[in-house]
DNA sequence: TCTCCATATTCAATGTTGATGAATAAATTA
DNA sequence: TAATTTATTCATCAACATTGAATATGGAGA
């Protein structure tokens, strides 16, 4: 920080470096834990640089969030087959996208809503339904519905998407009912051989 | 403020005032738009007692949330009947709870990475799916896979479940991918069903 | 009833935080 | 070269959550 008031020599990527800075940051302690002062010091830069060059604190994790988005998903590839094998398709872009990069790490977790909304899904919701199912693959059926009803809780009220959002309960009830019941059906795991 | 030092007369329910105005506060402006200051100042009351009370803005959240969550979707219920209705009934009680109570509102809007996702997921993701199937219902069927995506998304990486987040890859593309492959049919109701 | 301690409350101060405006110096343009 | 735009530091601000000190009441035991 003892560094020469004005502009310095050169046109060294000062921006390029805070951004740089911001994202390992945000990665490792999430957006409130990581301080502008921090990023800052992680970039041997004046905390009112920040403001300068991105406006604001949530200006700056934007950028570093969408640059994120951006990367990520490769719909190209995953819409370029037959329709037969989208669900597979579908469902290994995601997890080989969110397992391998760091993308998820970027959720800031919302320590307060989430921990609790998390506790309550799974020991009441799974667990209950886990044991109301039986079987020996109840607990698997039991994750397939929570994954579905979580999504719909996400997608409709705690994150609401407009689309999802702008429903009424009983089209979704029409459009989410086939689904759900897929989810909770059991599963013949070695019946048939089926191709992966 | 103008009220006198030391312990007041009588035991006037001030814990509990508190709680009630810190409620509603939440619910109005969310986590970090409600400071403590408003809400002492709602509760008639110094902000320095919310920290004797509750030890912090967290502990007084986590207070209020949680009794939200005790009082919420009577799984009971839904337990009760035939296996064949559960999943209307699941659906039915999600919607219910979520649509008539407070409940969806103590959702923090994460400000930073929720309204990022949500884009992405809207624009991106369900409007990409929706295009690429086409037909009459596509949006529909895109909403139900992106309810299922999302829900795995967000149960198994944003707020990990741990049920959900130590399945390997391969278990999870067993386990959900009946229920995204029914997500995404076409599901006539009224005509007769025509692919693609 | 008197004494003492635990409890409830206000007040004042502290240390962070994100942001802003002024000063300054280099880069760029005319 | 002169003027303007851009990049940077410094000093400061107001708001925030939290803490410590001061003070007054409630309640338990004599």
């Amino acid at each position: 920080m003892n560094k020469l008031r004005g502009r310095p020599r050169g046109n060294p990527p000062t921006r390029a470096r805070i951004a740089e800075a911001a994202r390992g940051l945000f990665l490792r302690h999430g957006y409130r834990g990581t301080t502008l002062r921090a990023i800052a010091a992680e970039a041997c830069v004046d905390s009112a640089l920040i403001s300068y060059h991105f406006g604001s604190k949530q200006g700056l994790f934007g950028e570093v969030t969408q640059l994120q988005c951006a990367e990520s998903l490769a719909l190209s590839t995953v819409l370029a087959g037959d329709p037969a094998g989208l669900p597979d398709r579908l469902l290994r872009a995601v997890t080989d996208l969110w397992d391998d990069t760091e993308f998820n790490r970027l959720a800031v977790q919302n320590e307060d809503v989430m921990r609790v909304f998390r506790e309550y899904l799974e020991s009441e919701v799974l667990g209950r339904i886990a044991e109301y199912l039986g079987g020996p693959d109840a607990t698997e059926r039991a994750i397939a519905a929570v994954t579905v009803i979580g999504g719909l809780i996400f997608t409709r009220y705690l994150n609401p998407l407009p689309a999802t959002a702008r429903l009424s309960a009983a089209d979704v009830h029409r459009i989410l009912g086939p689904t759900l019941r897929v989810a909770l059906q059991s599963r013949p795991r070695y019946a048939l051989a089926g191709r992966r």
